[in-house]
DNA sequence: TTGTACGCGTTATCAT
DNA sequence: ATGATAACGCGTACAA
């Protein structure tokens, strides 16, 4: 019941080690009926290649890597990488692929990862997440020569390929939700400026309140987190006119933002709407139940991979078409209320 | 700047390449000299063994697989992995170890998982996490002679080692404190019984009331969900003499009943005080802030890492004692009502 | 300490 | 066209 190798199948099927490699690797240079004979002599015994055998001879680590750089705490309540995890491994594993995963605390450290892991060759290219304006992983691992597919909005980026979800359709659809329900003076509250996706989210609900002719409400600069979130929507409510809405940047800030108005007496969505971003499970089962935007992660992990696959094999890019986010409405989104308090924490019941 | 190889150094150091390598692996053989000697040459030469080829030739993966089985959903707002993730590859990276990781979606496509890892020799051993009782994934694995360690309650299992935060002082300190604040119906919603950590969970509410001379209050099943953690509540506040204290198996199915009290005008902890397990962040960002019980999920897998490491290469388990869980309180919990309603949903303002 | 076989596929070179 | 042969990738380990 030892393990098999290739020259068990070569042996059992009559013929040379290279006529099974080239069996299993479409190669030609087989007659058809030899090449069956081999395939199946393998299934008979089990055997499939040995990926360390093959990293070895190929040159290559057979493997990707996806480096998390945040601090734990930060990582913890983030609902994106599981299910882009899962989506990444769907197609690597039909190209006899892996994924490497390392969190380490931060950006320093994330250099020395990309580093070893190219040095010790453990992988043949990278995701790179959550990235920065003028970050500088692109050009280190374009110096270290590893590929890297960027998972995130498209940008003009010169070393590297993007693969993301636009998020403007659905920061737009959350807009255009609340201006339908007729407010007129809607906050955002942002990821951090210098993250890709944080500006993205914010120029999206910029340029679509323009389009329906409102003035921008105010926006606050945030950084994805719980407290943050939480402190941003402070600011909001203690200015003279607050807003009657918010656009939150994701959930974990929306729902830490819903908390603090309702800690305030301010009913939502009477007094205030809201809205988040990514459809946390969580978001659903809150109250009021938050109105967010979806999309499709999972396919998103698939097409990244799917990139990230055809850079290492040189092969041109196939187009892959994201659907794009749809806005999911509960009950934390509502009618604009009548008449506006002056002060909102000194809370007057509306309508 | 091609890369190097250890016939460069060996060349470079003006030794063979069997010196270099027991310079490498801290083998005897060597005059203090030349080891220093060989280890200075690399250093310049900025060479390191390649695993690719270690792996080929000391017959091992150099690589640890988590395979974790979950619908991407529940899995989503799970916040325990990445710290637990961090923990592990504090551990490996120290031994030349890389994580493999896997997300699938149900339980058959994991033990097809594991096959695959074993036979292709992709890992040289494995975690398991979110034990069942009767749980078929050790007997695989001990069939499949694949290394690994149960990451949860330590139990009699006879297979593997566990390695875990015992859940007993965490929920105990919950239930006392509750005790503490007067309450003498205290209810819990739990994790599925088919699962350890469900069933710890629930015998340490349990063993802590008995303790204290209280009767046990209302368990309601779940599991570990929002929506199961929002439905069970609804059910322990529809009996006619509900809890007033209510120890939740985890922070997201506190969160969401948390959400099912509020909407029914319950105040909390007027009415009725909450506790978590897990301490997201997210739980101290929403209204009121929620008690629970947080543990050092990254010493823990630290921990398991160690462990598994030391069963790969067949050594003595070392002694690792994790931090016992401690209790944050917050706001969620409070002094027990004084008057009990007869029905809470028909809420009567309460002190 | 050194020489060398070995692990296990892949691929370039040859032979039919 | 088909298929065999042998060198190769890069460390490790055992005999000398």
């Amino acid at each position: 019941m030892t393990r098999h190798t290739i020259n068990d199948v070569a042996r059992a099927a009559g013929v040379s080690k290279g006529a099974v490699s080239l069996a299993f690797n479409n190669r030609p240079g087989l007659s058809p009926d030899t090449r069956e004979r081999i395939l199946a002599t393998a299934r008979e015994l089990g055997w499939t290649p040995s990926p360390r055998a093959r990293a070895l001879s190929v040159s290559r680590a057979l493997a990707v890597g996806l480096v998390v750089a945040r601090p734990p705490e930060t990582l913890r309540s983030d609902p994106f990488f599981p299910s882009f995890i899962a989506g990444v491994e769907s197609e690597l594993s039909q190209h006899g692929y892996a994924l490497l995963l390392q969190v380490v605390p931060e950006h320093d450290a994330e250099h020395q990862s990309y580093r070893r892991l190219s040095h010790e060759g453990r992988v043949d290219g990278v995701f790179v997440t959550d990235l920065y304006v003028d970050d500088a992983r692109p050009a280190l691992l374009a110096e270290l020569g590893l590929p890297a597919v960027i998972v995130g909005p498209a940008l003009s980026e010169p070393f590297w390929p993007a693969v993301g979800v636009d998020d403007a359709p659905g920061i737009a659809a959350a807009v255009e939700h609340l201006v339908g329900l007729g407010h007129s003076r809607i906050a955002h509250v942002a990821g951090p400026r210098e993250m890709v996706h944080g500006r993205s989210r914010r120029e999206a609900w910029s340029t679509a309140l323009h389009r329906t002719g409102l003035p921008e409400g105010p926006c606050i600069d945030s950084d994805f987190s719980a407290e943050a979130g939480a402190a941003a929507t402070r600011e909001l409510l203690d200015l003279a006119d607050p807003p009657t809405a918010i656009v939150y940047a994701n959930d974990l800030m929306a729902i830490a933002g819903l908390a603090v108005a309702t800690s305030r007496g301010i009913d939502v969505p009477g007094r205030l709407s809201i809205t988040g971003y990514e459809d946390t499970e969580l978001g659903a089962h809150v109250q009021p139940p938050l109105t967010s935007v979806c999309s499709d992660v999972i396919g998103w992990g698939r097409a990244a991979a799917r990139r990230l696959l055809e850079l290492i094999d040189q092969r041109p890019a196939t187009d892959v078409s994201l659907p794009p986010p749809t806005l999911v409405v509960r009950a934390s989104s509502g009618p604009a209320p009548v008449h506006r308090a002056t002060h909102p924490t000194t809370g007057t019941p509306d309508t």
